[in-house]
DNA sequence: TCAAAAGTGTTATCCCTACACCCATGC
DNA sequence: GCATGGGTGTAGGGATAACACTTTTGA
């Protein structure tokens, strides 16, 4: 159909001219957790957290996915839908949060098409109040290992456990985007496995040349506990003075001091705006 | 709503329970135009072009848009339906295609809600026959100019010409997005001028760490040529020994050579697979 | 002959890696 | 005392930038 005045226009307006879909918002939060060592001397040992929430409805009873929600389209943008879901399940509001990508499984409801635009938040734990969702969990990465043509997850929330298994095909020769598959998955619903992984490699990219890492971190930390989110995030270890040289620039030392750590005490940094 | 059961999910089936929206997808589609100097020495001065279509209905009328069209939610998926029109506008099937950004522009038309996912499309424009849609055309673009908070952009497509200005402001102070807004633009419609900018920022970045280049260039190109794309992305000159030594891995030596140039004559080389 | 681009070599500089080393603490 | 992490200095190697230089062609 086409207009040729103001008034064919809108005389003809007919909601039914295209077809419509729905849209939802998913949104991979993504944060850093400690977990204690035996030995009173080691420093705790480190692992990226997501958050997931338990379905308990019909067709996906029991299956844990990313929280989201539909659009609606009369109010919101897709980003304000995002954060309003994040604010519903984390009760806060100034989250960091960035567009990823958007997927479409053409088959992802049987009764009706939808579209989801997914997010990825940053958050440190520590702002996190108890009010978190009922239905909603911290999963621990445990494990991640990527090679040349697959990628292995372990997810841990203390009492629930389970590993996704994705392979990954490079979609052209001249470019660096993959085309990621489920292998093994039986707890994540949706494509909700595809999403944390791209989300993840998002994250292990944006944090060699930007300052996101920062939105992980509380307002005091250590240079030490700042490396290990880094290592975490790239699943390597870095030399100390490697890591010094890089984040100088992008920290300021302050008075404070971390004692009582069975070692050397540490200056606390924060960081330089 | 919530189901416990298959039969209440299936019984309870209402279409309207969600509120729809519209998608469309746009495509930036870009190549690299040659203009021939007057001195016959000199080699042919190098553009990016973008393809852009004429609209002539209401209330666009004789304005711009970037090549486009409304998902048909039953039938084809996102990247289906950008392929669908990239079709439909140049008569190829095999364009590079990536997903850009899923831009919502909650206005952007007075009678429903329409969401947007924008693609980019790269093509070496010896490809393309004669036979582009009527009403589409290839603007070069003549003039580019980016600082610190703005970016200028001059299109001409041989009869008609236009600049647009948009301002960049980096989103959160951790990262690299910026928001890029409208401060001047009387031709193109929607929100297609913000897609333009964000598709070229885009390409500028990648063509740094990926091979994305050697989809808008022929068969067979001579290093010159090659550099010369290089430089009209990312808008700067580039030393010769410098980039001879970035791109040789890339690249393959043949025994093609192009002569009756005014100059001394080069080897041809193609990209290596 | 000459202007233009093709193509190559060489040096200085920067940055990163790797390693060595000392310091300060809690138990 | 000692294991552990905090924190710093330095030598070596690889990549890059800048420049100089030679080659080859069409008019």
């Amino acid at each position: 159909m086409q207009y040729n005045t103001e008034e064919e226009f809108l005389k003809n307006y007919n909601p039914n001219e295209f077809e419509r879909l729905s849209m939802t918002t998913d949104i991979l939060l993504v944060s850093v957790s400690s977990r204690k060592q035996d030995n009173y001397r080691k420093t705790s040992k480190k692992m990226m957290s997501i958050l997931l929430a338990k379905r308990n409805d019909y067709p996906y009873k029991d299956m844990w996915c990313l929280p989201g929600g539909f659009v609606n389209p009369k109010e919101e943008t897709l980003e304000e839908c995002a954060k309003r879901v994040l604010k519903k399940e984390t009760n806060l509001s100034n989250i960091y949060l960035e567009q990823l990508y958007t997927f479409d499984d053409i088959n992802r409801d049987p009764r009706m098409r939808v579209v989801s635009t997914s997010y990825i938040a940053l958050v440190d734990k520590n702002r996190l109040d108890q009010k978190i969702s009922d239905n909603a969990s911290w999963f621990d990465i445990i494990f991640y290992d990527e090679d040349e043509d697959s990628i292995s997850v372990t997810l841990d929330n203390g009492s629930v456990n389970f590993s996704i298994e994705i392979s990954k095909k490079l979609r052209e020769r001249t470019t660096d985007r993959y085309k990621f598959e489920e292998v093994k998955n039986d707890y994540l619903a949706f494509d909700h496995s595809i999403v944390i992984v791209s989300g993840i490699e998002r994250l292990r990219n944006k944090i060699n040349y930007t300052d996101i890492v920062f939105n992980m971190m509380p307002e005091y930390f250590t240079l030490g506990d700042l490396q290990q989110v880094y290592e975490v995030i790239l699943n390597k270890k870095l030399l100390d003075p490697a890591f010094r040289r890089i984040i100088v620039d992008k920290v300021e030392k302050t008075d404070k001091v971390q004692t009582g750590e069975g070692h050397r005490p540490s200056a606390l940094f924060k960081y330089r705006r």
